[in-house]
DNA sequence: AGCACGCCGACT
DNA sequence: GTCGGCGTGCTC
């Protein structure tokens, strides 16, 4: 008798056996299954049958239940999902769960439970209700019933009056039959349910615009390999109109009958983007991001799978979805550090797009202003098709230079210096709006003692606490404590305590009373919590003209200001001189998309960048020579050190309470490691184990082991047999660790 | 990760 | 006498 093979919501890296349903045919794989685990019960899914078990028979319990009819997933998606996990090193059974929506992990049917119905037997059919003297509301019940001539949920009878005691009546006469209960039975429609037309006639629902001729070369470009694996970079400057490119592409592949899937940041996804989607085609659209509802997302998810759904739009783990006619994968802003799992099942989406449109051999094409340095390799290396949209249609204009305004030795009022806040005058006066680019919340960073030098620190972190206004209270971004704030210096008793730096809140108290008439509109996560806040700011953006207009990366992101005519960035420098390898990368994309902010429609713009480091090689580069030239400038750094994408890195991370377990832990494996390593005839280098850089977070003990590489093999070969030999080690008990394979930020 | 089992401290 | 602390062992 063969045995299931099960993937388990559980950190063990490997499937478990189990006997098949007694008197059920054997499950497909993709079939989900309830099954005993331990004492409790878990929903795993079917991943392959085996004839004979590793384990000791009289361990194997039998499963419980098989819960959908059909598999969720195909063969090849399941074995893309196996890739994910041999790829990034996580278990198979927590890959499978982050593919599917809540509900679905929670072993809720794919199909919404049917209503219960009642109909009409063949004897209630011929039934007078003439007969039901005694019963006049069953007679009613009865007449409405066959003057329906359907059958009707019971909701609907009993808004209409009808009582479930005057049902059972009838039922009792074996007039009226409810309606066999569960799933939806494929091919029968039931009469009262809205057949939607999912193919009408055009694909189209309004005029696309026309494309200007750069756009329409490129769009001619990416049509060009509408079949087959194609990876395209598709570098356009801000205002270029690659969405209508992206649309008209889409159009193309809907008009073949295929499934579109666009991977959008997780704050790009608007209600206007996707509007702008759904107004243009007469198939259904549907979004999938953090902000629906568990039973929206498996709706989504559901209508996507089952081919219903045309264009899905979806943050990162859209990724994961199926979609049985895929024709391309678009991933808008590729650069976007929100591609990147940070935490749990660890993976990048943007990879896993050009891996499954290769599995899938369908075009793929990432799209951004700033395209990351590993896209950028490539395309230069000739992997991708590397297409450029330079100018903005609509604008003459052509997108302002940054200009680097140095605060060496210049007095700052509240972050902003004198001849900033003069600048920001002419505009105002001009009518325009000024856009203000502060990536720190709150009133000051720093809370200091200006008697004994006390510094208000977490407890809990190696940080300092954010003083807060509004409300009033210290903040840790970190670990997100919060305390009062102290009246006087805990150490000292000095009486007085001072802010150092600015956040937002310091800059709009300074703007509001140096432009006390001008609105001064502010957005970061104090003051938008939430979709609606934001939509009223935006509103107010829209109708305010002079305005300013300060925020956090918020507000670089996404959002279109015409009205805007002078972007600034407060504070350059705080990713110029970091240990983050990537600091510089990050902080230059973010740089050109508030100059993208700019005069983005018909006025012209001016950008201005405060920094301390104005005469930095680097960014006087970006400045001058723009995005691309610093970005393979960085490209060729990357390529002396032979780190990434010359190079692959692995981040082995430890934590616990205590800072002597991680670091027993760590001094453990790196030994191990470095054995493993002696075996291995590829070169690997192990750096560390180190210190995380803030080692203390949340109370716990930050430690890290990073492995590198030129080649790939060797750091799997590394992982595959370093974490199963950790997963048995008794040190690592209270310890808390995890792999990231190409990590992101070695934080 | 969960969850039970198990063996030692302060309580109705 | 018992409620409950977290060490340690296991999950097909």
């Amino acid at each position: 008798m063969p045995l299931i093979q099960v993937a388990l919501p559980t950190p063990l890296r490997r499937l478990f056996d189990y006997w098949p349903v007694a008197g059920q045919p054997l499950p497909q794989p993709g079939v989900r299954v309830q099954v005993p685990f331990g004492n409790r019960q878990l929903v795993g899914l079917v991943m392959g049958q085996v004839q004979q078990s590793d384990v000791a028979s009289g361990k194997i319990k039998a499963a419980l239940a098989y819960l959908d009819q059909q598999p969720l997933f195909d063969t090849s998606h399941l074995a893309l999902l196996n890739w994910v996990a041999d790829y990034y090193h996580q278990p198979i059974g927590e890959v499978i769960q982050a593919a599917l929506p809540a509900l679905l992990r929670q072993g809720q049917a794919l199909h919404p439970p049917q209503e219960p119905r009642w109909q009409l037997t063949e004897e209630g059919r011929q039934a007078q209700a003439t007969e039901l003297v005694r019963a006049p509301r069953q007679a009613a019940l009865l007449r409405h019933l066959q003057a329906a001539g359907q059958p009707l949920t019971q909701k609907k009878l009993q808004t209409e009056g009808f009582t479930p005691a005057m049902l059972q009546g009838l039922k009792s006469r074996g007039w009226i039959e409810p309606l066999q209960l569960g799933h939806k039975p494929r091919g029968i429609g039931l009469p009262d349910l809205p057949v939607v037309d999912h193919k009408p006639k055009s694909v189209l629902a309004e005029v696309p615009l026309r494309l200007t001729a750069e756009q329409q070369q490129v769009l001619e470009q990416l049509l060009a390999h509408q079949k087959g694996f194609h990876p395209s970079l598709l570098q356009g400057v801000t205002g270029s109109g690659k969405t209508e490119v992206y649309l008209q592409l889409i159009q193309r592949v809907l008009e073949q009958g295929q499934q579109a899937l666009v991977l959008i940041p997780e704050i790009g996804l608007t209600p206007q983007t996707l509007s702008r989607f759904q107004h243009r085609f007469n198939r259904r659209v549907v979004a999938l991001h953090s902000g629906m509802t568990d039973r929206e997302r498996l709706e989504a998810w559901r209508a996507a799978a089952e081919g219903k759904a045309s264009v899905v739009l979806g943050t990162r783990s859209a990724i994961f979805v199926p979609l049985p006619r895929l024709g391309v994968i678009l991933v808008d802003e590729e650069h976007d550090a929100s591609f990147k799992q940070q935490d749990g099942v660890r993976y990048q989406a943007r990879d896993l797009a050009v891996l499954r449109a290769k599995r899938q051999q369908v075009p793929v094409i990432l799209g951004s202003a700033t395209p990351s340095l590993e896209s950028l390799a490539h395309a230069r290396k000739g992997d991708y098709q590397w297409l450029h949209l330079r100018s903005r249609p609509g604008a003459d204009v052509k997108l302002p230079i940054p200009r680097l305004l140095d605060i060496r030795n210049r007095r700052l009022n509240g972050g902003f210096s004198e001849p900033l806040l003069q600048a920001m005058q002419r505009h105002l006066d001009a009518g325009h709006q000024v856009l203000v680019l502060l990536n720190r919340r709150g009133f000051a960073p720093v809370l200091m003692c200006p008697s004994c030098g006390w510094i208000a620190g977490c407890l809990q972190c190696d940080a300092r606490m954010t003083w807060h206004r509004e409300p009033a209270r210290l903040h840790c971004h970190h670990c997100d404590a919060r305390q009062p704030i102290p009246q006087q210096c805990p150490k000292c008793e000095h009486p007085e305590l001072v802010p150092l730096g600015a956040g937002t809140e310091r800059a709009e108290e300074t703007l509001q009373a140096r432009f006390p008439q001008m609105p001064v509109i502010r957005l970061d996560r104090d003051s938008v919590r939430n979709r609606n806040d934001l939509d009223l700011k935006l509103d107010q953006i829209a109708r305010q003209t002079p305005a300013i207009l300060l925020g956090t990366q918020m507000l670089a992101k996404g959002h279109h200001f015409p009205a805007v005519t002078l972007a600034t960035v407060l504070d350059a420098d705080h990713g110029l001189y970091s240990s983050d390898p990537r600091a510089m990368e990050r902080t230059a994309q973010l740089l050109i998309q508030v100059a993208g902010r700019a005069g983005r429609a018909e006025n012209s713009g001016e950008v201005i960048i405060q920094t301390h480091h104005s005469d930095d090689p680097r960014l006087e580069r970006l400045c001058v020579e723009g995005y691309e030239a610093l970005a393979l400038e960085l490209l060729e750094e990357r390529r002396r050190s032979q780190w990434p994408p010359y190079g692959h890195l692995a981040l082995l991370r430890a934590e616990a309470h205590r800072r002597e377990a991680v670091e027993t832990l760590m001094l453990c494996l790196a030994e191990q490691a470095r054995h493993l390593k002696a075996e291995d005839a590829d070169p690997l280098t192990l750096l560390g184990p180190v210190p995380a850089p803030m080692e203390r977070r949340q109370g716990r003990y930050h430690m890290q082991l990073l492995l590198h590489s030129v080649k790939r093999a060797p750091i799997h070969r590394m992982l595959a047999r370093l974490l199963p030999w950790l997963e048995g080690l008794p040190e690592a008990r209270q310890v808390r660790w995890s792999v990231d394979v190409d990590p992101d930020d070695l934080f």
